[in-house]
DNA sequence: TGTACATCAGTGAACGCGCGTTCACTGATGTAC
DNA sequence: TGTACATCAGTGAACGCGCGTTCACTGATGTAC
């Protein structure tokens, strides 16, 4: 008992963030979580979080960063799993909900921040969503998909997306894991709305849109 | 000093509810205001609150309420206000945002809310935003305008225009109210994103789809 | 209209508790020579 | 390889403070007769 042995490096580092995120997971909001709650719920004592943080909204911009390599792991599996053309976006999405499942946390946490009180964390996962639809942009250009856009155009239908496929997340993070039929429901609403907007994107005319 | 008369029926309800709103409009989370800090705000005892609500997530769910009336009046003025259907979206737009900026605090309370700690308060808000959506394909169809969907179809159309423009406002409420260039930016950029729904609308085929 | 009483919405004092933060400490690890 | 020292990441005790909530109270308003 009452351990004073070095850990791993960052391995208390890591326990904190996990709490909070584990917090934030069984439903509360990071906002109203504490630096003592956070520190018990990682099985440390409070005066430990100060080697690692300034403050709670330190560890939440900490967490905006681990937040950006999920969502760049995410969409890494999902250009490797393109197939063809026309499940694309039926495809990209299944991998979107395994992940938001899988980083179920992660994502409540993305929510929370946008209308958080950080802003310095709004700034940031605002950010992350941006870096991902220009990188949606450059995909599709690469595929040679919405060929006839301009630019711009093809900038805002992406964006569009994004903020689709991220609404459709807090959605799915509210049913419970095994209510197959409301998991269902939320996948194939979040596919007609892509596909409507890439009906759109088809038969938009740049330049007099 | 020490006033003991009774206010007005309702009074010191309303004072905390408006203190509660107007410490969200400043940046605060409501799930991190306190019961203390309410009624500080609006110059009440803290046992005042007792006698309006049982706890914060109750002061919530009757801001979800007051909500509600906001949205309709916003419905109300933009029905009033449709004159011709290819000016619909611009006119829209602008009717919420000028509504956006006048309720600022209930738009932050709703952004908060969707992804906050109660879940009475995220299921109610959820159902507004709903209904809203319900309310639009009614309009739609009073207007004949996507004439062709199926009610399926067009309900859909409508959930995704109404988080579009939900997100939207999400985006308003982060910019300083005199910087005119953001806001035209994002009244721009929410326009494009409805027309671009609405061309992929035109183009859907319902029971294809 | 007047009187007696119930109800309601405010008050201030008090409680115990958990909070954020500071402090001086300890001992393991890393580094210089 | 050995030794001396700096740094780092943990510890427990302690602080003052604001929190949510309870309590008995007060006086204005509403109601019955």
């Amino acid at each position: 008992m009452a351990e004073k042995r070095r850990r791993k490096p960052g391995e208390t580092r890591e326990k904190l963030m996990g709490a909070a995120l584990s917090l934030v997971g069984s439903g509360r909001h990071f906002d109203s979580l504490g630096i003592r709650e956070v520190t018990r719920q990682a099985g440390v004592v409070p005066t430990s979080f100060y080697r690692h943080f300034r403050s709670m909204d330190d560890l939440g911009l900490q967490l905006v960063d681990e937040l950006g390599l999920v969502l760049r792991r995410m969409m890494r599996e999902a250009r490797a799993h393109v197939s063809q053309a026309d499940k694309l976006i039926a495809e990209s999405v299944d991998i979107f909900i395994s992940h938001g499942r899988a980083n179920q946390s992660f994502f409540l946490f993305m929510a929370q921040g946008l209308a958080g009180e950080s802003r310095a964390v709004q700034d940031g996962i605002r950010s992350e969503i941006r870096f991902f639809a220009t990188e949606l942009a450059n995909d599709l250009r690469r595929l040679k998909l919405l060929d006839h856009l301009s630019d711009g155009d093809l900038d805002m239908a992406c964006d569009l997306v994004v903020r689709t496929v991220a609404f459709s997340l807090t959605d799915l993070l509210r049913v419970s894991a095994n209510d197959d039929y409301q998991m269902d429901q939320i996948r194939k609403r979040t596919i007609r709305f892509l596909q409507l907007i890439f009906v759109g994107a088809n038969h938009w005319q740049s330049g007099t849109g």
